[in-house]
DNA sequence: CCTTTTTGTAACTCCAGGTGTTACACAGAT
DNA sequence: ATCTGTGTAACACCTGGAGTTACAAAAAGG
């Protein structure tokens, strides 16, 4: 299995804009942050709108900001928001027809990969933004803005 | 999150190797019912090899079989033996310097990714190949020796 | 109204990884 | 010796993500 980037990055992000406390941050530093494209950042940030996780305006001054406190933003929610919508590849022939394992091994491969995902999520959900904080402090023992 | 089909054709190759109840099974015919070549066939053994789950002769009339009972057999060990060692991807480019958040966002990541992971493989678990093919009999029918 | 800042978005390029294909040496059975 | 089937290399091909440039449109401030 592999993600990709986009959960990296926008955990990243959002800690960013915990850390900024309401502050409207523009993608050029957050993009700064992540040290890529503020236009990836950009990207990200639809997603993150989309899910009613910050909250962006345009314009001189403008930026993006959390749209809740980091308390109520679990880890869950920023995956099924950022990450892609088919989590387990399925191949892309179709199985052969004659065989009678191959008939009904999409549907059983549908559950168990819908299980699995189901206990990854519940994994991340035990994660929210403020206790990442706090461990990120633990770590590095930054806190406070910027 | 994403995986490579190489799972699903796992564990579509370990179903009917366990419907052939010890036979040897060489790889063109995996490669028929999974359709696709056996060539991809023969890379995903190897791994499965590797892991204990299959035994691979060479020769005429030779092939592969499962190494164990399909009771004793559960798909986060499948999971483990044919996908990629990395299963959360980091971004490629390091982090800003100088931003502090920056420093030790791998650090946390590597811990979410790690427990999420592990929560995965704890739900594969419950899955055996045994319990698997009962799956298939409820849904198509099918029984015994192809 | 004009300028500045910043987002949203399109249109690309580039690259890695997985899939598929062909070809061939080697191993084992009869 | 022959036939069957694996292990493996060397490719071509395709998809998806990351990155880049460019530009229209929105908002703020004079």
């Amino acid at each position: 299995m592999k993600t990709s980037c986009r959960f990296a990055m926008a955990v990243h992000v959002l800690t960013v804009l915990a850390y900024k406390e309401g502050d409207r941050v523009p993608s050029s530093q957050l993009a700064g942050s992540v040290n890529t494209n503020p236009v990836i950042i950009r990207r990200l940030l639809l997603d993150l709108q989309a899910a009613r996780l910050v909250e962006t305006t345009k314009g001189a001054g403008a930026g993006s900001r959390l749209s809740r406190a980091p308390s109520r933003i679990h880890l869950a929610e920023v995956y099924e928001a950022v990450e892609a919508k088919i989590p387990f590849a399925k191949p892309t022939r179709k199985p052969n027809e004659h065989c009678p394992v191959g008939q009904c091994m999409r549907e059983v491969l549908e559950k168990i990969f819908t299980s699995a995902e189901a206990a990854l999520k519940r994994d991340l959900q035990k994660t929210t933004l403020a206790s990442l904080m706090t461990d990120v402090q633990a770590i590095c023992g930054c806190h406070g803005k910027s």
